[in-house]
DNA sequence: TAGGCCATCTGGTCCT
DNA sequence: AGGACCAGATGGCCTA
């Protein structure tokens, strides 16, 4: 938290000093009078000298043309080809707005992150900590739940996911059985003992009628490092009551917002 | 202290 | 020409 507070201000301080025509990148020096391109770079050192790989994780690649066209096998002739002569730099105005904008660009990649955050249910991020939804990690997130999400579209589920489903929702212990019409997990049963609208009832019943969601369950087992989840939790998505506090949508300091 | 994550600056490229 | 997008580089903060 306190972190992103001192980020908040650093950026604040930086767009302070843009507009105050201090040219941030004269402190930051991202960028200024650095050899990017030069293989002296310490973490280049790993380098063999016909540019290939030694027992390094990753290595860096030339960033200028030339070069990376010199090292990068998959570099192609119409790369070549197509390369142009190198533009003049950017003047400083016109620096500055790009830099600007580029802010702006990720302001907007940072709040997809949180909307995504934000419609990804408690259960799949309730077991870790707000500081812990990463960027990397709301993408995987989110990328099982939709898995998840379509396995139950197409139907690839076991039989008994109907009584596991509805057991839930009833707050019951045991698996129920295939629910029949004025059984006690009934979709009408549902709706009396949950209050549920329509539409809702109308999804009980869908679940009803189709074996569907253990494939949640399993495919949370992918997730189950990071998030175990409940019947109870899955079935609050389902029903869109997730009944769960979300940390990092709380009107707390959110944890990667710059 | 190393590694992860992040914001920011920057240059290159593509598109309008 | 200028904006959008991308990726590399850098430095700060945090944690194990």
């Amino acid at each position: 938290m306190a972190r992103m507070e001192k980020l908040g201000r650093e950026e604040e301080e930086k767009s302070v000093g843009e507009a105050a025509g201090e040219s941030s990148s004269d402190t930051a020096g991202a960028g200024d009078e650095v050899d990017t391109n030069n293989n002296n770079d310490d973490r280049n050192q790993n380098v063999s000298p016909n540019n290939k790989p030694s027992n390094v994780k990753y290595q860096l690649r030339p960033r200028a043309l030339h070069p990376r066209r010199r090292c990068d096998s998959e570099w192609s002739l119409q790369d070549t080809l197509r390369h142009k002569a190198r533009p003049p730099p950017l003047s400083r105005y016109r620096r500055k707005t790009a830099n600007a904008r580029e802010r702006c660009r990720m302001r907007q990649v940072n709040t997809a992150f949180e909307s995504l955050r934000g419609v990804l249910p408690s259960w799949v991020c309730s077991r870790r900590a707000a500081t812990d939804m990463t960027k990397i990690t709301t993408l995987q997130l989110a990328s099982a739940y939709i898995r998840s999400l379509q396995d139950i579209l197409d139907g690839n589920a076991p039989e008994d996911t109907r009584s596991w489903v509805l057991s839930s929702i009833l707050g019951e212990a045991t698996p129920m059985p295939d629910p029949q019409p004025g059984h006690p997990c009934s979709p009408g049963r549902a709706q009396q003992i949950l209050g549920l609208t329509t539409s809702q009832t109308d999804f009980v019943s869908f679940l009803c009628t189709v074996p569907e969601a253990q494939v949640l369950q399993d495919n949370m087992d992918s997730l189950s490092s990071l998030s175990p989840m409940s019947e109870t939790e899955a079935v609050a998505l389902l029903m869109g009551t997730d009944p769960q506090p979300r940390p990092w949508l709380d009107g707390q300091q959110p944890p990667l917002v710059s």
